[in-house]
Parts: structure tokens; C-alpha cells; sequence
DNA sequence: CCGGCCATTGATACCGAGTATCATTAACGG
DNA sequence: CCGTTAATGATACTCGGTATCAATGGCCGG
């Protein structure tokens, strides 16, 4: 676990030095501090686990890794802005699923909801060029334990 | 086109007043402005627009009128949240597609991506309540005119 | 190994989109 | 016409994020 996560903490720093970003001490830290994340998690929330660097350098360490592709943005049902890792595998544009119960996130993949808009789209003659779709339910485990305590 | 505009006013009106809300005279002119819109807005543009309206009648407004579903809010591909009339025909849970170039939006009808989405999750027996989708991409006019002066 | 360029930092201030509070006002039902 | 109660608007606050800018420190070339 905490040797993943050190790998995991060097292979973003590796990400963003490939785009030509330089490894600097406080991006080391932020980084690190996401790499230890399990869940999607808010920019304040890893904010408050790095005391002593700049909120700007949070953010701006976050805007990195979400056009390096390392990260993702996904949007709650509350309509809150997490950031989540993105699976090394597949960094590309993919969906989410959401269980509002217990927060966790599936990938969805295997569904050709793109097929699916570009062949209505096509009908209109609208070019399609991006899509944001998140989906909000109950994962199974949460739908068998209805009640769960805090 | 000014009669259509005063008729929807009304009818905005009408709905909050079915909704038990009053007829007052700030929410007649918040009511108005929204009326006049051809297009999506943001809420300060909408508040711009009503110097004398407090800030917070003007949100409040937007607000039930989205809890009656009289608006939608569509987010923008560029991450902007805006609002926009439903076509007074569906209002319930819909989808857009939004064209980056001249800001004009579509309801995406006719396609079961809702169908879609529960046959993939029933798989996963991942049970769906809810499901938020953009659509962004070039309408007919403006793939066919791509450069079009300011 | 050193010096300089320039990316990065962090403090601060600002922004947009809301919400909370609360004293004052006004709608509307009886 | 009067009282209840919703609504208003001023103000302050939150959250997520960006702009500015002087100071710092990574890294590259000599």
C-alpha cells in the first residue's frame, strides 16, 4: 500500500515532467497527498492536508494533472466538483458511476453511449466534439445494506 | 415577439403562484427580464440586467423557478453553469446539445440513453436514480460557416 | 561547480455563484 | 383594514478558482 502509493506519487511527478513541468518540492507533496487518496476528494479538502503551501499552488497542481490526464473532475449529485485518479490504464475521456450512498466510483465502460449521440446527432446534422455524463445511483453493495451507520 | 415575451412572463408567474409563491413586484421584473432571454444566461448576467433587484432575490428567484421546472441549468463546455427556459412542452428530465460555437442549444430527444445507461448498470447491479449529460459539439450553421465575424 | 534565466511559489486580492442572517416591507386572506 | 407571513435587500460568508506580483529556487549551460 504505501509503496503503491509511493510509485504511484512518482509516476504523477513523472507525468507532469514529461509536459515539461519541473519537480519542485511543494508539487512533491501535493502530489503525494493525492497519490494516498482512495476516493474522489475535493480541491479544499486536499487543500486542508497541506498546510504550508499556497492555495494557488494546490489548485494549480490540481489544473496539471486533470490536463496531464492523471486526474479527473467529477461532479456529484449535489452538484459538488470532486477531483478523482484516474485509473493509469485508460486516461482517456470515460464515465462515471456514481453511488450517491457511499461515494464510491465505477468506471463505465463497455456502453457506446458516444455511438449512440453521434448516430442521433448525425440526424440533425450536429457534430458532436465532447461530452460530460455522470451517473448517479446506489452500487450494489449499498442497495443490500440500505442502512448503514456512520 | 413582445407579446410571446409578456404571455411567458405571465405564465412563469402563474406557475410560482400554483407553487404558492407571491406575486411581487421584484419577482415580476426578475420574471420579466428572464423572459426576454432567447438564450441560455448566467446569473449575474441576469442580475446585471435588474439594478435595483437585490442579489439574493434574483438567485431565489432562479431557484424555484428551477425547483418548478419552468428553467434548466446546462452546464457549459468551458465549465460554466447557465440557465435556460424549458420548452414549456417537456419539462421533465431532458438532455442538450450545445453548440460551442454560437452558444445554441438543443433538447436532445429520441435517444434512449436513459434505457441505455440501465441495461449497462443492471449488469453491474448498479441501480440508477439519476443521470446529468452535455452534449457539446458544432450545430448545422455553424459547421457550414465556420468563421462568422463578431 | 557556479551563475543566471525563468518556472514556480505563496500572499493577497479578486471573481462568480451561491447561501445565511436578519431587520424591514409588503402581499393577500379574512 | 389589519395581522400574519412571505419576500426583500443589505451584508457577510462560503467555496472553488484565477490574476498579480515580488521573492525563491530548479535546472541548464558554461
Amino acid at each position: 500500500m504505501r509503496n503503491r502509493n509511493y510509485a504511484l506519487a512518482d509516476q504523477l511527478l513523472e507525468t507532469l515532467e514529461e509536459q515539461g513541468h519541473r519537480d519542485t518540492e511543494p508539487r512533491r507533496k501535493v502530489v503525494a497527498a493525492i497519490a494516498r487518496k482512495n476516493r474522489h476528494f475535493t480541491a479544499e479538502e486536499l487543500r486542508g492536508e497541506l498546510p504550508g503551501i499556497g492555495r494557488a499552488t494546490v489548485y494549480r497542481s490540481l489544473k496539471l494533472l486533470v490536463q496531464a490526464g492523471a486526474l479527473c473532475r467529477v461532479m456529484l449529485a449535489d452538484g459538488a466538483l470532486h477531483y478523482q485518479l484516474n485509473d493509469s490504464a485508460h486516461q482517456g475521456h470515460h464515465h462515471h458511476l456514481l453511488c450517491v450512498h457511499c461515494g464510491e466510483s465505477e468506471d463505465l465502460q463497455g456502453c457506446d453511449i458516444e455511438g449512440q449521440l453521434h448516430s442521433v446527432a448525425a440526424a440533425r446534422q450536429f457534430q458532436i466534439t465532447g461530452n460530460w455524463l455522470e451517473v448517479y445511483g446506489q452500487c450494489y453493495d449499498c442497495a443490500e445494506s440500505p442502512v448503514v451507520p456512520a
